[in-house]
RNA sequence: GGCGGCGUACCCAAGUGGUAAGGGAGCAGUCUGCAAAACUGCGAUGCAGCGGUUCAAAUCCGCUCGCCGCCUCCA
């Protein structure tokens, strides 16, 4: 049974999706007038990991992640460049896709546009309007909160306090200061659409209330995003959507912490947004989501050059394992695994994942067995291949294989893994063979001074060299 | 001011009542010409502090200290 921490009851609830088998899942997207930081790395990356577990364990998901493609700030930026905001949108839209091709990040099912989904917006507004939870005002429309009895049990307000405490301008032109707007009627160099109360543009939370309703029906099984959209975003949504259908919104809601910089929130003012091209120019993809998920998802985690580096030293030693399973024992490996044998060493796997997605203790478990695998050929080698190791080797292979899916890493070859690392490199393959060979040739001399002066003229360039039984490989390691 | 959360070894981190997973770094050993990798051993008598509940607490309760997030666009 997966547990999940449901933001709406503040504890962890059994995970019973609606309709039995299938769960219907949204997660909020990037609202698209920049380049995507870290933070949108890690909610991509937290939420594709809980979709491919949901799948993984037998359910139907459909997924939806949306592209905000319509808003102020892509507004504010196209005026700026003197170039249309369709542009400004496709352009971070590419941008956003790439970073999450880069980041293995698995695409949703649907990836609707606020462009494309403008009839629904309207007919939503309107059906508001007609249970009389919304009203027009020169052409503008707005929410009124105090129609919606529930509003604040999600981000867990009290309406009263929210609205003392307002400190946003208030448009004197709204009955109440805490409503919000589901249209505005559209200002001068701004894009537009017609609609029953004038041209405008959709307020900011509406559209995912549509696509939702497009898309998923009135009541979702999850729904996902960063922690500071609970309010007023997610508020508003809840909000929104009870009001029109009657019926529950979501069933859980869940929301992911923040990634810090050096300790500090990332922030334009602070100057310290960390986009997700600029991490990997120093850090591989599967470092970057390694890091990420060595966490839990909801915790806040610190982005720093040591926690990277962390990061890697994990991967090396898991690749190191990988490798070793496939090149002395071939055989071995890639005979089918015991299926029964399999379950039992996937269980404390599964008994995390199953509590609200405990990646970083799965993950603990994925170097246990890192650990067990190691052993267990140091103890081939010495006495001998037992069927128990040839069984226990090819389960654990199996195990590696089948979390790695899950979790976007430990999946590649070995071969292509440390190939990767090569473009750390500040020397050439050809200068390091030459070396090597004049090394070897130098230990067959048992000249050892002038090898062991090669071996710390490669350290120094990040290159590693190990001696193995007849061969000297070479690592980079920087 | 309101709401929510956090504080576990040198660093990262799991652990929500039964006696501290895992990774990195470090030290020692096996192996090696020397290394590296791997393995073995060592490493928090204690989980911010102080009280309390309990046979038993990092885990529950209270207080104190420190840190953070949301309340306004934000993943």
């Amino acid at each position: 049974m997966i547990r999940v921490y449901n933001t709406l009851k503040g504890v962890k609830e059994d995970f019973i999706p609606q309709k039995n088998n299938e769960v219907r899942m949204y997660v909020c997207g990037p609202t698209v007038y920049d380049l995507s930081h870290i933070g949108h790395a890690r909610s991509a990356v937290a939420f594709d990991v809980i979709y491919r577990y949901l799948k993984y364990r037998g359910y139907k998901v459909i997924y939806v992640r949306n592209y905000t493609d319509v808003d102020d700030k892509i507004i504010k930026k196209a005026n700026e460049e003197g170039v249309s905001p369709k542009e400004i949108a496709e352009r971070y839209i590419k941008a956003f896709d790439e970073d999450m091709d880069a980041l293995g990040v698995s695409l949703p099912d649907f990836r609707p546009k606020v462009t494309e989904t403008m009839d629904e917006i309207i007919r939503f507004v309107q059906t508001l309007i007609d249970k009389g939870y919304a009203y027009v005002i020169d052409g503008d429309v707005y929410y009124s909160v105090r129609r919606f009895n529930k509003y604040g049990t999600l981000s867990k307000k009290n309406i009263e306090e929210l609205e003392a405490g307002a400190r946003v301008e208030v448009d004197e032109r709204k009955k109440d200061p805490l409503d919000f707007a589901l249209w505005k009627a559209s200002k001068e160099n701004e894009p537009w659409w017609e609609s029953p109360w004038g041209n405008g543009r959709p307020g900011w939370h509406i559209e995912c209330s549509a696509m939702n309703k497009k898309l998923l029906g009135d009541t979702l099984d999850i729904h996902g995003g960063g922690k500071d959209l609970i309010f007023p975003h997610h508020e508003n949504e809840m909000a929104q959507s009870e009001a029109a259908s009657g019926k529950p919104f979501v069933r859980y809601w869940l929301h992911n912490g923040f990634v810090n910089i050096n300790q500090e929130k990332m922030s334009k003012s602070l100057g310290n947004i960390l986009t997700i091209k600029d991490a990997l120019k120093n850090y591989s993809a599967e470092a970057i989501r390694l890091f990420l998920l060595s966490s839990h998802y909801r915790s806040p985690i610190d982005y720093s050059p040591d926690v990277l580096s962390d990061a890697e030293a994990s991967l090396d030693r898991f690749y190191a394992t990988k490798e070793r399973m496939e090149k002395e024992w071939p055989d071995v490996i890639n005979k089918k695994a015991d299926k029964k044998k399999k379950e039992e060493r996937l269980k404390p796997l599964i008994d995390a994942m199953d509590d609200d997605f405990n990646t970083a203790l799965a993950i603990g478990h994925v170097f246990n067995e890192v650990n067990n695998a190691n052993r267990m050929m140091d103890g081939a080698k010495k006495s001998g291949v037992s069927d128990e190791f040839k069984t226990a080797l090819s389960v654990i292979k199996a195990v590696f294989g089948e979390m790695g899916a899950v979790f976007g890493v430990f999946h590649k070859s070995p071969e292509g893994y440390f190939n990767e690392k090569k473009r750390y490199l500040k020397i050439s393959e050809d200068e390091i063979r030459n070396l090597i060979d004049e090394r070897n040739n130098a230990r067959k001399n048992k000249n050892w001074s002038r090898a062991d002066e090669i071996r710390r003229e490669l350290e120094e360039k990040g290159i590693i060299l190990e001696d193995r039984a007849g061969e000297t490989i070479w690592k980079v390691k920087r």
